[in-house]
Order: structure tokens, then sequence, then C-alpha cells
DNA sequence: AGAGAAAACAAAATCGATTTTCTGCGATAC
DNA sequence: GTATCGCAGAAAATCGATTTTGTTTTCTCT
């Protein structure tokens, strides 16, 4: 005969709140409110009060969570939700997102989006029902507005209850153009990111302004449009590939991230073109990595870690004192020249 | 005066089991049992069966999953405890536990040891409390028995309730050591890995063994130690460096995993060595990126997406049957040729 | 000395399910 | 004609907390 499986539920070594009380000779009702230091508690004498925290602290008692939340409605939890897992970009945010709940005894669930709608509705609906107080979304468009505070890292459309972290991106456009310029290069290619990414079109159009402003010229030949998904160099690889076949001469490369320049690099010396000699190649993100690569990738690096600090510390602050949002926050980037450019050998 | 903020813990929206047993004219107890097609729903007849069901879902029923877990003390949750957000060979083995466990309806929650044992402890009560039904730890050396059944992927220890998913390191070893033999290498230098990474002892006594095997002399000139925690290639940087200060010749570097190599491949190339025209290096892993570094990685591969799905499908199996946990399960590497080893130019 | 207040807890309601035990009624059996 | 069974569902107990409401005592004050 098979042991009987309800023996098995109830965990012998698991002290609960009655084991206490029963301990003490006192009632549960009484115990809790010592313990959580309720108003209803002022009238037990401090002895009382002393018994029952050294009692709890003895028998190590911990509060079920499952029975707190269901009349505190609290979990003290976010939800991440991310591209996917162990993509660069956002471990960078999500390492800042760690290290702030963890100060401040919040926890947090990831979950991944991989820019499909399917999956994220049905990790949001999973993520909900665990009680998270609050989402943080990483590289993810919205699409309606949702139904607990919201911090987009990366995000650019206005939603009710949503907080948009941002990083300037015109600043950006300008630091790696100028700097591409400054070293003499006029035919720079550009790789626009894919349409599902959020920063793709913001990104773009300040480039385009930008390109403006400093006169260089944008050609059509030179513009290749990455369309796959991909959080590996892979992403940009093809593109690069693909920029080569038109035949159209260029200097140098203004990627769309990171992963894509790796790519790209990599399709440019099976071509036996050298970075940065024959082509400069500036990314963008400063992921983990890019520093350490051959060459070592300039780029324009995002604060990612902060960006991750940031959006928590934002997201808590509407969590617990349900603040008003603040719409946007705007975030400065950097650039970082490293040896995947130089100046143009004309 | 300030909203009372009891008002809003009560979700609008939100319809309960008593909701939809009102809406029916019955009780909650029945639509339950009917919900969940329990035994004592046998009596109740198809037309009210239907009836509930329908209801529940025009209604848009969903349990609560905390007052679920209160009696039936499931979550379907497992605990994943790497050693990094972002870290490149967790990231691998979390992608394989995710698909599965998403074809399997179950969820995790990730939490990061960093090698860090009061991390570890904390985050580990943390998942207990969250009521996790199994863990999964990825590159960790367990101190003690674990109190759920536990699969450790890189756990070499034989602890009561944990299965080990290891891989074939001598296999590993020779793989690599033949093909650098094979190529001509006969001086060779090694990286060791830290002793806090769980496989750093078992790959290195495989690395003595098939090297006597081979006739390979390892020289503790040309051994070094890493006895740093970092999750870029910055780990292997500072040691390939006193690898060169040392002034003992060598031909090959066989490295503690991709990261390491990478970082000792930007080392060697500062100091004006040439990979692999130089220096061969072989990496181990094959993590996302090292087939996109110049130059491509040589590697151990070690399938940890498949580490991954096995692990889970492991660790579900002996929650669900509780099962007798097999000890061990051993995967078997792959050498994986690319660009960074060559000839030995002698 | 008696009333009212405060002290010190106990009891009960509640959160939202699941599960076991009842109950009333019609049908069947003897 | 009544004991028995099965049906259809209601009632109540339970999971483990928190919170509100009650109930004795013991002071305190006049």
């Amino acid at each position: 005969m098979p042991k009987d499986k309800k023996l098995r539920l109830k965990k012998p070594g698991v002290v609960t709140l009655k084991a206490v009380a029963d301990h003490l000779g006192l009632t549960p009702g009484t115990v809790s409110s010592v313990l959580n230091n309720a108003p209803s508690s002022r009238s037990i004498p401090q002895r009382t009060k002393t018994r029952i925290m050294t009692a709890a602290r003895e028998l190590n008692y911990k509060p079920n969570f499952f029975a707190q939340y269901l009349r505190k409605k609290r979990t003290y939890t976010i939800g991440v939700i991310v591209e996917e897992i162990g993509d660069a970009y956002g471990s960078g945010v999500i390492s800042g997102i760690e290290q702030y709940l963890r100060s401040k005894n919040f926890f947090f669930l990831t979950v991944v989006h991989r820019h499909d709608p399917e999956l994220l509705e049905r990790y949001a609906q999973i993520l909900l029902e665990r009680g998270v107080e609050g989402f943080i979304t990483i590289d993810m468009k919205l699409r309606e507005a949702p139904s607990l505070p919201t911090v987009a890292v990366a995000g650019h459309k206005a939603f009710p209850r949503v907080t948009n972290i941002l990083l300037d991106h015109h600043h950006a456009a300008r630091l790696a153009l100028q700097h591409l310029s400054d070293l003499g290069h006029r035919s720079i290619a550009f790789m626009k990111g894919a349409s599902f990414s959020s920063d793709s079109e913001s990104r773009w159009n300040a480039i385009c302004e930008v390109a403006e402003e400093l006169n260089i010229e944008i050609k059509p030949e030179l513009t290749v449009q990455i369309d796959i998904n991909d959080a590996t160099p892979q992403l940009g690889y093809p593109f690069a590939k693909q920029l080569l076949e038109r035949n159209a001469s260029f200097t140098a490369l203004f990627a769309y991230n990171d992963l894509s320049a790796l790519g790209a690099i990599r399709a440019f010396q099976e071509e036996g073109l050298r970075v940065p000699h024959d082509i400069s190649i500036v990314g963008f993100d400063d992921i983990q990595g890019a520093a350490y690569n051959t060459p070592s990738l300039t780029t324009v690096r995002q604060p990612l870690m902060r960006m991750g600090t940031i959006a928590a510390q934002t997201l808590l602050e509407r969590i617990e004192n349900d603040k008003d949002e603040p719409r946007e926050i705007a975030i400065e980037p950097e650039l970082v020249i490293r040896e995947s450019t130089a100046r143009h050998q004309g």
C-alpha cells in the first residue's frame, strides 16, 4: 500500500503561529499583534511582548507567506519582463534592479517576452496571479495600459500608470556621429533596429536629425533594416553581409547596438576588411564584453545598471506612496572610444 | 483627508469563487468541486456542471493562487539558483529550463548566489518561503543536503535528495588536449578554475590524467589559478598577464572556460602576441558569442540548453512521482574547432 | 465603596479557496 | 409501509495568518 500522500503535505518541521501561541499559552491573535507591533498590542505588557519575541525567535517562526498575503494583499514583489534570458541589455538592467530591490527587501520575478505577444500575455498573467505589485518592462513595446504601476525601460509611448525611462537619443546620436565625423568619415552606413525593438524608432529619428545638423548624408543604399530577433552577435551578421553585397562604398558603420556591431565586425573580417583600418564601427549600449572584443568596441554607453536601479527605485516609490508617476525619466549617454573606430585613411 | 488605504486593497474587478457561486445560486463548495472535477462532484448532474463551467469561463474566474496554495500546498514552481544574472553559462542552462517548464505549465523563480554563502542563504530562504517544490542549482557548491528535491547542474558532491548533472570531464580534457597535441603543441599553459566554481576540481583532475596519458607535461610555471569572481572576460585577463610575466614559453593555452579564454586573447594581443599564430587557445563551454569573437573560439562545447532541459525534466519527475533520484546524469561534451587554434609553427 | 477606565488577553471574523460531512428528498427494495 | 439508497447540493471545517470585537480583571478616582 502506498503511503498516504496527504501525510506528506504537512511538513513536519514548520512552525506556525498557533504552535508559538500554544507554546506560550496564548492565542494566535495576541502573538500576531505583538510580532507585527500592531496598535492592538499597545495594552500588552512589555514582559509578555518579550516572551513572545523570544519564543518566536527560538522556535524560528516564519510567517507563512501565502497566508499572510491572503490578509495583507502584499507580496513585496515586482515582475520584470525582459526580452530574453541572458540577453546582454536586459541582464545589465536587471543587475541594477536586483541590487536596489535587495536593499529594500523586495523580491522580483523574471519572465521573458521574446517580442512575442502571446508569450507576453501568458507570462504577464502568471505575474499577476503571483501577486506582483508592479512591473518593470525592458525593451518592450506596450500595447495597452497595464493594470499595475509600471516602469518601462526604453519605453516611449505614454500610457496611464507608466513611467518611461528613456535615453537621450539625440545626444547619443550626436556623440556617435560627431565622433565619426571628427575622424573624417563621410560615407557612413547605418543599421536600423528591428521594428519590435522599442528604441528603434526614436534612435533612428535622432540619427536622421543629427545627420542633418552635421551635414552627413544618409544614403538608402547604406542603410539596412534589422528584422530578426536574436540575442547574439548573429543579430548583425547577415545585415552587414547584405550591406557589402550592395557594392556601395562606406568607411564607417553605426550599428544598432553592440551585438549587431560585433556580428558586423565578424562579417566584414570574413570579407577581408579590417576594422577599424578599412571600416570604423560604432556600437550602442556598452554591454559586457564590448571592451574585450578584438578590436574592442567604440560605443555609446547606456548606464544599464543605473537605469535598472532608477527603474526599481521609481517603481517602489510609486508602490509605497502611490505618488503620481513621473511620465518620463531621461538618461544621458556617454561615448566610449575604443579600438573599433579610427581616422579615415583618405 | 487621505483616502482610506483599505479601500484600495480589494481589487474591484477580481471575481472570486463566491462570486461565481452567488451568480449561479450555488455554494462555493459545489462550484469548486465541479471545476476541479473532484470525486465529490460525481453526484452533480451534467446540466449543472455545464452551467458552472460556462459561468466560470464567462466571468473569467481564476482561482486565487495564494488561497489555493493554502489548501493544496502546491505552487507548480521551482527555484533556480544561478551564479549571476546574465552569466553566460547560467543563461544557457536557464533557457533550457524555461523551455521545458513552460511546456509542463511550471514556473520558476531565479535568484543569484555569486558564490557568496550569505547571499545564497538569504535567497534560498526566500525561495522556500515562496513555496518552490524543488531546486536547480547551477555552478554551485552545495554545503549541505537541501530540504527539497534538487538537481545540481555541474554538481559533484553526493548528497541526499540531489541529482548531479555533470559533464564527462575526462572526455572533455581528452578532446581538447588531443586536438592541441595533434596540432603539434607540447608546451601548453593551463588556467585552473576558481576554487568556488564547482567544475574546477574535476576538470583539473581530468586534465592531469589525460595529460599523463598523452605524455604532455604540466609545468607549474605554465599553470595559473583563477581566484576572482567575474562574469565577464575580465575573468581571464589578469591571469593571462600573470602567465606572460613568468617568461616561460608556451604555444597554447587551455583556458578554464570561454570567458577566461576571451580575456586571455585580449591580454595576449595587447602584448603583441597573435592568436592563433603565436598562441593557440582552447576555451570551454561554447557560450553565445564564442563563435563571433575574433578569432572565433575553439572550445569544448557543453550542451547548456540540453543540460537545462534535462535538469528540469529530472526534477519534475522527482516532484511528481516522488521517484528515487538518479544520483548522476552524465553529459557528453563535443569539441568545436574554430579559429583560435592552429598548427604549432615550429 | 462604586463607577469608569485601562490592562491583558480570548474569541471570532476574515482573506479565498478545497474538502469532508450533512441533509432533504425521491426512488427502490422488501 | 417503511428502511435504504442515491442524488443534489448545502454546511462546515480547514489551510495560516491578521484584525476586530469581547470579556474578564485590576486599577484609579472621587
